[in-house]
DNA sequence: TAGAAAACGTA
DNA sequence: GTACGTTTTCTAG
């Protein structure tokens, strides 16, 4: 920011309210999304953007920001509890457009700006102070009396409505002082809608002429003595600290911090598309047009986003209250309606035996286009493997209404041994010609296909084996089960089945039998498996039907629609893909794990003093503290002899050998079992490479998991680990790309816990941990002792799960006691953290559950037990839900975000696995820096446009020929 | 033979 | 102290 720049600042929350009222109500057209105050807005803002040089302002913005209030308390409420006091509420129509409107500043690329605990005055006050300072002009946006106080010969203010430029002049015009006085006179006249006292009889016109007369408040105060009229003396007297009181309410704080420097606030040129997309999903058809015009953009080739009022926007700064609607008759209104709808379906028995199985095309046809009138139908697969990348599709369900379900049995097999194979069973369509059939069906857009856990049936209809059909658009009874219950239930469809409908359905165990005598579903008998299947779809349909009212009621469509829909897609391509593992490699390791293990083994039978069972924790436990006579040996809970690696640790700290050599021999046999020996029976033969599969809904915190193999727990942190990790490879001619985010869950703690401390070293780049020592001991960073900065790192580490002293106190090594000095200390330094934690305890206690910054929801209904132990993990739990979760949100934007923004660069890139908190994707050589750079500036800049955390994200990327030297 | 317990790999 | 999945051993049935 320099001379000449010129900062325009929006009052973005006042200009809301104004919009609302001055403008006639709008609604978007398909569904009634209230959008009228939106839609003011957006107009406002392409206005000042594209012509503000033709308005009375006669400048073009060089800087830019939209400003909001954040939440109802600030500082104020603090010196004068009614501050603001008689406000209303938002009314019903106006609440869900807060989030779209800063949703809609991020469209247009404009910074938005709010900050917890301030006022948007304050903000606004404090970016034009330093803007002034750096040379630069300022016009504030708005027409609220409470900011001319700012306006100087820098600082003018511009009504858009009247299009009127307000300065000195036009200050004292209206109220007879100029701007310089105007604190003094809000600060005796009062002000009814701010609930600011004031002094009494005494309005604008008197304020303005005592001001005239004695120059100033403090010094008409001191001399009100001398004023003749008898009650406006006695009032100045009698209530002069009240208005001292009002003048610290009036006065905006110039010095607020400011997450984001004024130089970040330089206008970038609106990015066309992107506007386009937010402005064609709310159906602002005019302004779209012009939009589209202004940047020669083609606006027919552009696909609307999808913009809700729900989930975390409608739960916006603006409010405390989530939307919930008190009315629950009838089923107009959201909650009503799940009442209903739940109603209904319970009112309606599952009868088996009225499926129908689907023997022929003709059959089949009439169930395809029963979906299509219908326009929704659930879809089930049956097939002979819970792996979908290597599943053969045994036969198809679905269901068009509740109790309106068939089964297409398309491979069923006769014959007991299947070894020579029973043929296929008679009267079966054709698969091939069944897909073919069901294709365009699946892929309609206008019919929404619903299954429970999408992603299997999606991973295996679109194998190109099985008519490489991507069905869209789809919704996924787990997901939604997920988004509204992680924690609190189960998602699996019997489980669902139970709670949510009350019906037991026919168990998989009972038509394919279990364990020895289990088979195939192929040989299952087809009336029988029409029972199952189409029951299946089914009780689906069903449970679609009551999830889906719950998600619009409970405020919960965006998490779903943002978080989780739109990955399955992505996560099945991940899986699709694999990744090419090295079975030379692996093998060479497994010969040299067996021989070092073989070798320990037999010095662990000589210090044993006999032969044992060393993978045996009983056998161990008896021999080293019944026989050998070890001391300090723990029981576990069941009473056996604990021998985990931290008591084996101890033991060989006070000279024993034995302990060692089992830590050692344990490490190898775990790697060697669980990773050298079992990854290659993964490897696909098909595609020789390894398919993970990953659960969507299996955390309580929105992390991803991942098995069969479980590839999220490769080993990294010994030396001999690592090797495993050196036989996942890229293909010749492709590099493999690691890019994982640094600290992502410390950075979200110092958001979500607003540390300033914290906030400032991921700014500064500084090491987090080495500042937290030194907050801590009173050390300079420079040159610390590695130890303390361990017991820094330890205590960050602590704080993200909850810490107690017992836990860190076992961690460090030290004594509980001296834990718990360090964990006082720790929040005398960083006070912040301990209220962070305390409220979200309060909070989960109070809600019984928590959130993540994008309103995904985790339960920890147990935090209320009466069992301090219970209720202690439930509080760690809970405190740590909101870090990981947030951090597994971003995760997921990232990812979701990805493959548009590859392809759209034209980079070949293929993302394979996830993390946590790293990515990795299979790179051509070629494009290895340029899918970098990308890589990374997709996954940092993650939360937008929805959001901008206040600390900046880092992330790391490389690229080598295997994962370990990639990492 | 199914499931719990103990151990240990990851973020 | 949080969140997971896999392996092996051991036990209950």
């Amino acid at each position: 920011m320099k001379k000449g720049d010129h900062l325009f600042l929006v009052d973005g929350s006042a200009y809301i309210f104004r919009a609302y009222h001055a403008l006639p109500p709008l609604t978007r057209k398909s569904d009634g999304l209230p959008i009228g105050a939106v839609s003011g807005f957006c107009n406002m803002l392409w206005k000042l953007l594209q012509e503000a040089r033709d308005t009375s302002v006669g400048v073009t913005p060089t800087h830019f920001a939209v400003i909001f209030d954040h939440s109802s308390t600030t500082f104020r409420n603090e010196i004068y509890p009614e501050y603001k006091a008689n406000r209303d509420a938002p009314p019903e129509d106006l609440r869900p457009q807060f989030a779209i409107i800063r949703e809609a500043t991020r469209a247009f690329d404009v910074p938005c700006i709010e900050k917890e605990g301030y006022e948007a005055d304050d903000i606004i006050a404090s970016y034009a102070r330093e803007a002034v300072a750096a040379g630069g002009d300022v016009t504030i946006i708005s027409s609220d009396k409470d900011l001319m106080q700012l306006i100087n010969d820098n600082v003018i203010m511009y009504d858009t409505m009247k299009d009127k430029r307000v300065a000195s002049a036009e200050v004292i015009e209206k109220f007879g002082v100029g701007p310089e006085k105007m604190i003094d006179l809000q600060s005796l006249a009062g002000d009814s809608t701010d609930n600011i006292p004031g002094v009494p009889g005494i309005g604008p016109k008197t304020a303005a002429q005592l001001l005239e007369e004695f120059g100033d408040l403090e010094t008409l105060l001191e001399r009100a003595g001398e004023i003749k009229q008898n009650k406006r003396r006695e009032n100045l007297i009698e209530f002069a600290d009240q208005a001292r009181l009002s003048k610290r309410l009036v006065t905006l704080d110039v010095n607020t911090p400011l997450d984001v420097p004024v130089e970040d606030l330089a206008l970038n040129s609106v990015d066309g598309p992107k506007l386009i997309a937010f402005l064609k999903g709310l159906e602002l058809n005019t302004l779209t047009r012009r939009v589209a015009a202004e940047t020669e953009a083609d606006a027919a080739a552009i696909d609307a986003s999808e913009i809700s009022a729900d989930g975390y926007e409608q739960r916006g700064p603006d409010f405390d209250a989530p939307a919930e609607s008190a009315s629950t008759e009838g089923g107009s209104t959201p909650s009503g309606l799940v009442e209903k709808v739940t109603a209904a379906m319970a009112a309606m028995p599952v009868d088996t035996s009225a499926y129908e199985t689907v023997r022929d095309e003709a059959a089949l046809q009439s169930w395809i286009d029963a979906a299509h009138e219908a326009g929704v139908v659930a879809v089930d697969t049956e097939t002979d493997s819970l792996d979908a990348m290597q599943a053969q599709l045994v036969g198809v369900s679905l269901a068009v209404a509740p109790g309106k379900a068939c089964y297409i049995p398309l491979g069923h097999m006769s014959g007991e041994g299947d070894m020579f194979g029973g043929g296929l069973v008679a009267d079966q369509i054709d698969r091939n010609r069944a897909l073919e059939m069901l294709k365009p069906l699946l892929e309609d857009a206008s019919v929404l296909k619903i299954a429970q856990n999408m992603k299997y049936d999606w991973l295996l209809l679109s194998r190109p084996e099985n008519g490489g059909i991507h069905i869209a658009p789809f919704d996924d009874t787990m997901l939604l089960s997920y988004v509204l219950d992680a924690g609190r239930t189960k998602h699996g469809m019997d489980a669902l089945s139970e709670a949510i409908l009350g019906h037991t359905p026919i168990s998989y165990k009972d038509v394919a039998g279990t364990g020895k005598s289990a088979v195939s579903f192929a040989q299952v008998e087809i009336d029988k498996a029409t029972a199952y299947a189409a029951e299946d779809a089914d009780i689906t349909l069903r449970l679609w039907k009551i999830l889906k009212a719950r998600l619009t009621a409970e405020g919960m469509n965006t998490v779903y629609e943002r978080l989780e829909r739109p990955l399955v897609p992505v996560i099945c391509r991940m899986e699709a893909r694999g990744i090419s593992v090295d079975r030379q490699i692996l093998s060479r390791l497994s010969g040299e794990l067996a021989q070092k293990a073989a070798a320990i083994e037999s010095e662990i039978y000589e210090l044993a003093g006999r032969k044992f069972n060393v993978g045996s924790p009983k056998q161990l436990g008896e021999i080293l503290f019944d026989e050998m006579n070890l001391p300090g040996g723990k029981k576990t809970k069941t009473g056996q002899w604990a021998t985990g690696a931290q008591q084996l640790e101890d033991l060989a700290a006070e000279g024993h050998d034995l302990p060692r050599k089992i830590v050692d021999w344990r490490q190898l046999s775990k790697l060697k079992s669980t990773y050298t020996d079992a990854l290659p029976g993964f490897i696909n033969p098909q595609t020789k490479r390894v398919h993970t599969s990953y659960a969507m809904a299996s955390t309580s915190t929105g992390r991803l998991s991942s098995s069969d193999p479980n590839l999220q727990n490769i080993p990294v942190r010994t030396e001999e680990g690592r090797k495993i990790r050196t036989a996942f490879v890229a293909e010749p001619g492709f590099k493999l790309v690691s890019a994982d985010y640094s600290q992502i869950e410390l950075r979200v703690l110092a958001h979500v816990a607003d540390i300033p401390q914290l906030k400032q070293a991921f700014a500064d780049g500084i090491d987090i941990h080495a500042m937290t020592a030194s907050e801590m001991f009173n050390v300079p960073v420079e040159g610390m002792d590695p130890m303390i900065r361990r017991q820094a790192k330890a205590i960050n580490f602590g704080i993200i799960y909850g810490i107690s002293a017992f836990g860190l106190a076992n961690n460090l090594g030290i004594g509980r006691s001296e834990a718990g000095d360090y964990i006082k200390m720790y929040f005398e330094r960083f006070p912040g953290i301990r209220d962070y934690m305390d409220s979200t305890k309060k909070f989960a206690k109070e809600h019984g559950f928590v959130e993540t910054i994008f309103g995904r929801k985790a339960h920890y209904e147990e935090i209320r037990s009466s069992n301090p132990q219970v209720r202690a993990f439930n509080e760690r739990a809970a405190i740590n839900a909101p870090i990981q979760g947030s951090a597994a949100d971003i995760i997921r934007r990232a990812m979701v975000q990805m493959e548009g923004a590859l392809g759209e660069a034209k980079l070949n890139a293929e993302m394979l696995l996830q993390v946590h908190d790293e990515l990795i994707f299979e790179v051509p050589e070629a494009e290895v820096d340029e899918t970098i750079t990308l890589v990374t500036k997709i996954m940092e800049n993650a939360t937008m446009p929805v959001m901008q955390l206040s600390v900046p994200l880092q992330v790391d990327a490389r690229a080598a020929d295997n994962w370990d030297e990639a990492h």
